[in-house]
DNA sequence: TATGAATGAGCCTTCATTCAT
DNA sequence: TATGAATGAAGGCTCATTCAT
């Protein structure tokens, strides 16, 4: 009842958010106007100071709810990992998949943590050392191949997304699914025609 | 008139191309200013606009600089995967780590032309769809599994080298020969622990 | 229905004028924010216009606060001047040291009034006009030397009480009552070393 | 000859100083608008930014301008004071009317460096310590009473300048050496009517 | 070939003040 | 009596770019 701090000033505040992330994804930070913002908000520019101390800060806001977010996948990554499973690759496949899922839910947001953040460095190599804790844990009960090295594995496989995100996830031409089923399957099985392999492919997909 | 040959004015050209592909490099295309530029290459703010009609387009002139470049490249791995070759592997492995080697070469055109460039998306796919020609045909040789859609494989190649290029070899923290080494490794191979694949990566490394 | 009577409301508007006192005497008027006041009086910029039609308003009402102070302060002093005394230092002993009591009171009011006011000059005219005539009644008795234009020594005390009051009485390094006896020692027996003065120090101090 | 760093550059700097030191002389520095000093000396708003970093530093420039000035007059001050002089009297007239004469000579920046510089009252403090050392010195050779608290006497002196720059200086209603010869006559012989001082103050107007 | 000097255009930010409740 | 939300108006500053020599 006493919901103070009231409800029209949240409406906007989020508007803004909306509206900017909006903007940065697709202008990047110095071509998005703090004017602009506004204008598409139905807002004057002051206002936008009542939300935010400034530009920079609502980019580092956005930012920072992207990283919350990333830390939130990566916990339910390690808890679905925690859980026994008896396919690997389907294991490796759903995490994959999740990834692509979590990337495709906020693409304007992603854009922003992901390629326009100056810190996405260091954020891509944390989800990196995470990828490589699973996979080594895996690796030692002898799923994996022992010559690996799981670093660079899971760096690959960052690359891999990052790219396909940009190049097809972003642009909406592949789904998260059939993105994750052909990652998991080349990196899984490799490039070779090896028979053993393929009786195993149809468990994929 | 327009005598171009000038040898003091040839090289102020060159100067400012070096360091405004330092300054880029850096601090990105916003937050590299003329003024800098100019002071870096002990020359005036005029003196810019006697060389280049605008920041915009000594920009471009890198970045089409470093298309030519890739253009050079895809042209010799075009040539390169034209010669028979036995061993497939060996084959992919040479591929990439020239490529490796080419972005090493010179690491601010790289960054320029690589991830500051707007453009650089299409330039990804031209390069993807390259590789897809080699490995598409050496798929059709049988080299290659024939359920694999080699244009995702591409795809993924690029994520790698990008992402690689991006946290190793930007900041020199590993070479192109080995970079190279192990993503050939990873995804001829696969990651499952099969048997027949172990004596082959011996011929990698 | 404009019942000002409203006690809580009267509460707030002293509450404001106290806040904005010490704020316009701490930061000047400029670099005092409406909004600053209104959060250390404990209410919101609204408010603020509920009590004082501007920022500006609530400046000069304090202004004229001080002014009429400092108008009952002259009545004062003229009243004192008439009644008859003997001896003529302790006179205006005790009316410097009036004055510096005065100043003292209020040390945020004297200061928005004395230095800060744009108009402060025709009010220390006025007073200087106020000392200036007291001191002729004074010396037309030839209590002071005749050649002395008493218009210039009134500016003089003027001076001087303003840059003590600046010096000593703000940052309450001295009390009113030591200055005063120092500035009217000097100004009463002059700096030379002169006899006749030396026992009627004794009388100040 | 090889006049670099050219005359016109150097006079464009002039002229923004001096019209700034008069916008700051008669609004105050908020009052002040970069666009009107520019306007004032015949300029757009980015050439001021090529002379001073920042409105803020202008306006430091003039006091450092103003403080160093002080600093040639205090020292002209001690060498003058070094000097044997039979006529103390006549010393202290021409100590005061060399400050007042200086302080008239650029009317603009004795407003900013005296009355708007928010460290002025260190300056003066500096001032005033300065002035001390002198009299103490007199005092102890006799020239003065004993029982005199120079640096009060120094503050008196201060504050009497300050005054009367404000409102005769300024205003141009008075010249300084009519200034100078009423302080220093009130100062040296007190307001007392004393037989023996009479003759002495001839010798000053 | 080069530069000292200058500017057009525009963006971020601030602050006193008001509207609607 | 009070406030959450919003704004009009303006100012400082930056930067790529040009003029005149």
């Amino acid at each position: 009842m006493k919901n103070r701090k009231g409800r029209k000033g949240e409406e906007s505040r989020k508007r803004l958010l909306k509206v900017a992330a909006n903007e940065f994804s697709i202008r990047g930070f110095h071509d998005t106007k703090v004017s602009t913002i506004v204008k598409r908000a139905g807002l004057t520019q002051p206002s936008f100071y009542l939300y935010f101390p400034s530009k920079q800060a609502i980019f580092e806001e956005l930012i920072t709810d992207f990283h919350s977010r990333v830390r939130h996948l990566t916990e339910s990554l390690l808890l679905e990992s925690g859980i026994k499973q008896t396919d690997v690759s389907n294991r490796v496949l759903s995490a994959v998949e999740t990834v692509f899922q979590f990337l495709a839910a906020d693409l304007d947001l992603t854009r922003i943590g992901f390629f326009l953040n100056p810190d996405a460095k260091q954020m891509k190599k944390d989800l990196a050392m995470v990828l490589k804790d699973n996979l080594e844990a895996e690796q030692r009960l002898g799923y994996f191949r022992s010559d690996l090295d799981m670093e660079t594995v899971a760096e690959c496989l960052i690359g891999i997304i990052e790219h396909l995100t940009d190049s097809h996830l972003l642009p909406g031409s592949k789904d998260p699914a059939s993105l994750a089923a052909q990652v998991v399957n080349l990196l899984i099985y490799g490039m070779l025609p090896n028979q053993g392999a393929l009786q195993k492919r149809g468990d994929i997909r």
